[in-house]
DNA sequence: ACAAAAGTGTTGTCTGTACACCCATGC
DNA sequence: GCATGGGTGTACAGACAACACTTTTGT
C-alpha cells in the first residue's frame, strides 16, 4: 500500500493495540495481566498487547492479539480508546489503541497461558503496571460498568446456563457494591430475557438453584426500547 | 525518538486526527465541515483533520487542528475513538482518531472559517462525506447524548449568560424531541448549578427573560454524587 | 434436627410526566 | 387592548429501595 502525493511528506507511528481482559471466577471481577517479554521493562506487568500490521484494520490486530493469548476466536471486544502521549512507552514513540475483552474464564487455553506467563488478577488487587496500562484498565473498569448497565454483556463473562446468585455476583463485583437479592431477582426476571431451565446447580447448597439461560431473541426485541438492566 | 531494538520490524502507519465541531445557534444543533482540499475526494465535504507529527500527542493534534480551523484554545474536546480499517482512506493507509468538540457558535474567526471554507451544518441535514466520516459524526452524536445527559457540558456551547428557553433549545436540539418547559425548569433550577441574574433578554419577547449563567463552583460540589441533567 | 443457601411480597418514597393558566410588556 | 413568549403548581403513575421469613435438602 503507497500513499498518494499529498500524503507523503507526514510521519509514521508504530501503531499497538493493548487488551483488557475481563473475566469472572464466580466471586470477583478479574483482569488477565502478562509478564512482559520486551524490553523496556522487562518482566514487569503489562496488559497483552502488540503491534498493528499494514495489511490488517485495528480491530483485526485487536481479535489476532486476543486470540494469540486466550485461544478463542469471536470474543465479545470494544474499543477504549487511543493512547498517544508523546512518552508513554519510553521504547520509542508508540500510539496505542486500547480494547476490553469479555471471556468465559473456565474457556482460555491454560497452554497458552502459560507460555505467554499471564495470570488472572482480581480488579481490586491489580499490580504495579507498565506504561500507561493502569490507565487504560481503570478506564476500561468505567466503561464496563457503563455498558454493563444497559446491555447484556454481562452474559459473556458467565457459562452458558447460570444461576441468579452468579448473576447477582458478577453485577455486584463489576460494581464493587452489595445488592438486594430480592429487588435483583425481581428486575432481572421482570425483562423477561432470561430462560428458566429445569436443571439445578447443586454445588452451591442442599437446595440447589436453578440454572438460567440468556435468551439472545427475546433481548433483541426489548432492545430498541432501551432496556435498563441495573 | 528512536525506538529501541524490538521495535523495529514493526510496520508505521500515517496518524491522523479528525474533528467533529459542534455549534449551537439557538435553534439547531450544527456541525462544521470543509471543502476538502486535497486528492483523494478534492471538493468533498469533509470534517477538519490533518496529520500527527512525531513531536506531540495525539491529542495535541487534535487540539492543534481545532485551533486551525477557530481560532480558538482550550476547546473543550473529547476523544470519539480510532477509526483503522484498512481501506478507511483511499489514498493511503490512514489510521484516524476523532475527537468531538464543543464551541460557541459565536466565538469562530469568520477569516480562518472562509480561509477553509467551513460551513456548519444542521444536525439533520448532513452533506454527504468524504470516507468514514458520516459514522464519526453518527458515533460522536451519540456520545454528545449520553454525555450531555449526566455532565454539564452543554454550557460549552452557549454564551456566557442565556436564558432558560435556550438551554432548553439546546436540549432539545440534542436529542431531537421536545421537552416540557415547566418539567424542565424545574429539574434544572434544582439541581441548584445555575445562577440567576438580574438582567434580562429583551430581543425574544416583550416581557423579556432572565439570564442565567452556570455556576460551576457549585456544580462541583455536585459532581462526586452523579448529577443527572435530563 | 440443623445448617446453609434458595426463593419469595409488601410498603413507602421518590422521580418522572402530563397538563393549563396568568403575567409582563411593546406595539 | 392585544399578541407574544415568560413563568409557575399539582396530581397521578411507575420505579426504586428497604425490609424478613419460609422452603428445601444433605448431612
Amino acid at each position: 500500500m503507497t500513499s498518494i502525493e499529498q500524503y507523503k511528506d507526514h510521519d509514521r507511528f508504530l501503531l499497538a493495540v493493548d487488551c483488557i481482559i475481563f473475566g469472572f471466577d464466580g466471586k470477583n471481577l478479574k483482569a488477565l495481566f502478562i509478564k512482559r517479554r520486551l524490553e523496556p521493562e522487562f518482566g514487569k506487568w503489562s496488559l497483552m498487547g502488540g503491534f498493528v500490521n499494514h495489511n490488517e484494520s485495528v480491530e483485526q490486530a485487536a481479535a489476532r492479539v486476543l486470540n494469540l493469548l486466550t485461544g478463542l476466536d469471536n470474543i465479545y471486544m470494544e474499543q477504549i480508546g487511543c493512547f498517544g502521549d508523546v512518552d508513554r512507552d519510553p521504547g520509542g514513540r508508540v500510539v496505542s489503541i486500547a480494547y476490553f475483552a469479555l471471556i468465559n474464564i473456565a474457556d482460555y487455553s491454560e497452554t497458552l497461558m502459560k507460555e505467554h506467563n499471564a495470570k488472572w488478577f482480581s480488579i481490586d488487587k491489580i499490580p504495579a503496571l507498565v506504561f500507561d496500562h493502569k490507565k487504560m484498565l481503570l478506564l476500561a473498569k468505567e466503561r464496563l460498568q457503563q455498558k454493563v448497565a444497559n446491555h447484556p454483556i454481562g452474559f459473556e463473562l458467565l457459562p452458558e446456563k447460570f444461576t441468579l446468585r452468579q448473576l447477582q455476583n458478577l453485577y455486584e463485583a463489576i460494581y464493587g457494591s452489595e445488592l438486594d437479592k430480592r429487588n435483583f431477582t425481581r428486575k432481572i426476571l421482570s425483562l423477561s430475557i432470561l430462560n428458566k431451565l429445569e436443571e439445578k446447580d447443586k454445588e452451591s447448597s442442599r437446595k440447589g438453584s436453578f440454572y438460567f439461560v440468556f435468551d439472545e431473541k427475546k433481548y433483541k426485541k426489548l432492545e430498541a426500547e432501551g432496556v435498563k438492566f441495573i
